[in-house]
DNA sequence: TTTTGTGCAAAAGTTTTGCAGATAT
DNA sequence: ATATCTGCAAAACTTTTGCACAAAA
């Protein structure tokens, strides 16, 4: 999932600092810091710009920390949505899919044939939004956005 | 659900022929027609062009008929997938989500806060896929594409 | 009459909840 | 010290599967 395509790159990968600010964004709420939190952390950034869903980051936590169950994981992933660090939506096959809050907002394009996703920048949307926004007056949110299709690959493997 | 907006229609309404037409393609393919199918379709007919989960589904359906099991309604619905009459995705929530095929292949625009939804049709959309086929050789299939965000009622009544 | 569909019951898979005890601050 | 978090176990919910019986063609 999540490679390169047409030589646009990925987001850039976060720094450590991020572990800080989140721990002192659970400070500020008076929430705690605790060494489940940072495991789970840790993965989510392992997969920064991909999509994870619920059920492999619980597989993954759990390699690094078999004791750690189910619900301790949902539960911090819900904490870390409420402060904002991490978003979640629904994959193609209605999973949970959360990923780790990049700096710009920004739209998915998937591909349905080999699930690849890449990040389109806000700047190649700016037509779309302003369209629907003039003809319909309608805002629209560009962090949901997925358009799905075919990608150049899939489809040149089998031109349908 | 699926109200109109800045005076857009709704998808004309699906005639009677839609369901001797499935019977029709059921019967091509050695398949039959049965009362629980029926009932079925017709649920799926009154709601033509929202989307309706799987669950609400079964709960539609044994309103009509209490004996039908869920086993029976989504085994229907993965037929009528499979002939071409029905087409399901997954909602924010991620549960499945089926609709009639419509006529012509449409977007859905919706909104985050009162989850209503609207149809755009191709013609609004042509300035983006033309776009994404340019700089990534991407095809868009905008049958599954879900634009959302906030409608303008919603930001009359809050704005963010 | 033969293939397909139904109904039931149980399972599968992901995510949620309740609560006693542990832990961070 | 005390409010928050964890771990466990069990439940919730949607959807799937297996199999004997029923019904459509």
């Amino acid at each position: 999932m999540s490679q390169r395509m047409n030589g646009l790159p990925k987001m850039a990968a976060p720094t450590g600092d991020y572990v800080t600010q989140v721990r002192a964004a659970l400070h500020a709420k008076g929430m705690r810091w605790t060494p489940q939190r940072r495991i789970i952390l840790d993965v989510l950034l392992q997969s920064a710009g991909d999509h994870v869903t619920g059920a492999a980051l619980v597989e993954q936590v759990q390699a690094r920390d078999p004791e750690t169950p189910p619900s301790t994981i949902y539960r911090t992933l819900d904490v870390l949505e409420s402060i904002g660090y991490v978003c979640h939506s629904h994959g193609r096959d209605g999973r949970e899919e959360f990923h780790v809050l990049p700096g710009e907002e920004h739209a998915h394009l998937l591909c349905n044939r080999c699930g690849t996703t890449w990040e389109i920048p806000p700047a190649e949307l700016t037509e779309l939004v302003a369209s629907l926004n003039a003809t319909r007056r309608f805002r629209v949110d560009l962090s949901h956005l997925t358009v799905s299709g075919t990608c150049p690959d899939c489809a040149e493997a089998a031109p349908a």
